[in-house]
DNA sequence: CTCATTTCTTAATCAAGATTAAGTTTTTTC
DNA sequence: GAAAAAACTTAATCTTGATTAAGAAATGAG
């Protein structure tokens, strides 16, 4: 069940056998159906999670009614309002299954300790922190030098599986458009 | 000269005496002028910089040949392509003095070696890298729930005394639009 | 102090993508 | 497997901010 996440680890660091047992203790197992939620806005984020498998999005609820996705997860990625679980003040943020999926967290409270015990993982951390900013910021990048339509035509191209994945309305809500105008570019035909 | 950084990590973490001056020696010092580069596209990012006092810019050239502004990096800052340095690939971005600047860097290839010899400085990188990604999430959130005009009404009043420190054209490719749309703005007065 | 460069402003025209409003297709649920 | 709900499409009109083109003001260098 939980194997999906050492897997993941090993890439990054080497555990012990025994290092491993305390890493499994100290994290939650859970299965979140399609559409629950594992955080509403309003409420303090207590917890990282990480996808064993499945797909999530993180999303705000706009002025208009409408919702503004900022962030996809899938499989081995990790998912939370890192502002809110920092400070511990109310999020902005909704995260919610896209799929059935599985997931593991690990609570705020005892992640201090367990990373005492495991230094190793402000390592892991520090790595996977550092490509998601990277990831960020070339996201920013992509936003301000490219129109609606070269970001769909290169997201697409990139991650042409993870399209299967999620209702197109909501691919529109991640690049920035409305799902009228994805459906425009897609109208084009090649 | 170095005071700030010092100052700065004790925010995070606490090194020993000894343990400072292990850091210290694997740090490089810089002056660097308005106008020089850091880092020039084109070319593989080898340091992560940190600005004991100063103003930075990283922006890419478009297509439309201006450029394009993804971050700024001010006092206390670390600023670096990560992308290019993790990797080992060619930037896409410059790096570039807005003021005259002190710069403390720490080379790509001794790195792991200072990590090795100091851990904490593991933790110290996962906050803040940390704190940078869900700054840099916050971001893609106000470029899309906010129009240009209330995303530049929303910086000027959470970096009043930034505004002085750079040209109005600057402000307006990092927030996403043109200089003549910021001047538009101003012009409207209150 | 003066010329050159950089930065900022104003205004007219234009375009990418939003909005509105149906209607259609697909998926879910009972 | 029928009805309801969710997802997608099309097209007309509208809006935000881009583009173009001056000119004005501020800053900097010698």
């Amino acid at each position: 069940m939980y194997t999906p996440l050492l897997t993941h680890l090993r890439n990054y660091i080497s555990l012990h056998e025994a290092e491993e047992k305390i890493l499994l203790s100290y994290l939650n197992f859970q299965s979140i159906k399609k559409k629950e939620h594992l955080l509403t806005e309003g409420n303090i984020c207590n917890a990282n999670h990480f996808i064993l498998k499945g797909c999530l999005r993180m999303y705000n609820n706009t002025d208009e009614g409408t919702e503004q996705i900022v962030q996809f997860a899938i499989d081995n990625w990790w998912i939370t309002d890192y502002n809110s679980l920092d400070l511990q003040k109310p999020s902005i943020f909704n995260i919610q299954a896209i799929e059935n999926s599985e997931i593991a967290f690990l609570k705020k409270d005892i992640q201090e300790e367990l990373f005492k015990k495991l230094p190793q993982l402000e390592r892991y951390f520090r790595i996977i922190l550092q490509r998601a900013f990277a990831a960020s910021i070339m996201r920013i990048q992509y936003i301000f030098n490219q129109s609606g339509e070269e970001r769909y035509r290169h997201f697409n191209s990139a991650f042409p599986d993870f399209i299967q994945r999620v209702p197109q309305y909501m691919l529109a809500s991640y690049l920035g458009f409305t799902p009228e105008f994805l459906s425009k570019i897609r109208g084009k035909k090649e």
